[in-house]
DNA sequence: CAGAAGATCATCT
DNA sequence: GATGATCTTCTGT
């Protein structure tokens, strides 16, 4: 399936975390190809106090400011990668974070590169899922709109499967609003167990 | 240059 | 529910 066009990513964060939820996540690597499909997904915008790009321009911020369509992951706590997938237009900092993924296909591989861990595991939660698709520093910056690593389009899933969660989270700078989308009761969301049904649209 | 915090996870009680 | 792992990045002095 053809990937998802720049035009996708060229848009609000909060519209693109709701829109990429069903697309398929793929990462074609010298091991083989994983995929998985998109169940839950945060959006980090410009305004939002949690976001990395709160503060302005960094080195390490500067790809959620660059143009939309690419890549942006960062190293945290000293052992973990996120995978982002920067939104909005040029200039404007905007990123959605991929949180986790159904797998789909390459089970194997990610059995692999996780090691001895039930299969509901692989891909539940950020770095979970960097590590089922090997993703690290490597792809930082890489362009998602062809292969290796892209997104292509999904099943629609419906509107009401998807809910908003504003402010998860006890520390300061949690303060801010994060909104996560994710499926609602599908077995593959990693968290938190119980999403606030704040809303629809 | 020191210090703190971090878009997390595995493991333990 | 709590804690340790482990190190990068940013901030303040």
């Amino acid at each position: 399936m053809r990937p998802l066009a720049r035009a996708f990513y060229a848009r609000p964060v909060l519209v693109v975390a709701r829109d990429v939820i069903g697309c398929i996540l793929v990462h074609d690597t010298a091991e083989g190809r994983v995929a998985g499909q998109v169940v839950e997904a945060e959006a980090y915008g410009q305004e939002d106090p949690g976001s990395h790009a709160f503060r302005g321009r960094t080195p390490r911020t500067a790809p959620m400011f660059e143009r939309p369509g690419h890549a942006y992951v960062y190293f945290t706590y000293g052992m973990h990668f996120c995978f982002n997938i920067v939104c909005e237009r040029e200039g404007v900092a905007g990123a959605v974070l991929i949180r986790a993924v159904e797998p789909l296909e390459g089970i194997e591989l990610m059995r692999a590169r996780r090691g001895p861990v039930a299969d509901r595991d692989l891909a539940r939660g950020p770095a979970r899922l960097t590590q089922a698709f090997g993703i690290a520093r490597a792809e930082n910056r890489s362009d998602l709109t062809r292969a290796p690593l892209h997104l292509a389009p999904g099943e629609r899933l419906p509107v009401q499967d998807v809910v908003e969660t504003p402010r998860i989270g006890l520390g300061r700078s949690q303060d801010g609003r994060r909104w996560r989308f994710a499926v609602r009761d599908n077995r593959w969301v990693s968290g938190p167990r119980r999403l606030q049904d704040s809303s629809t649209d």
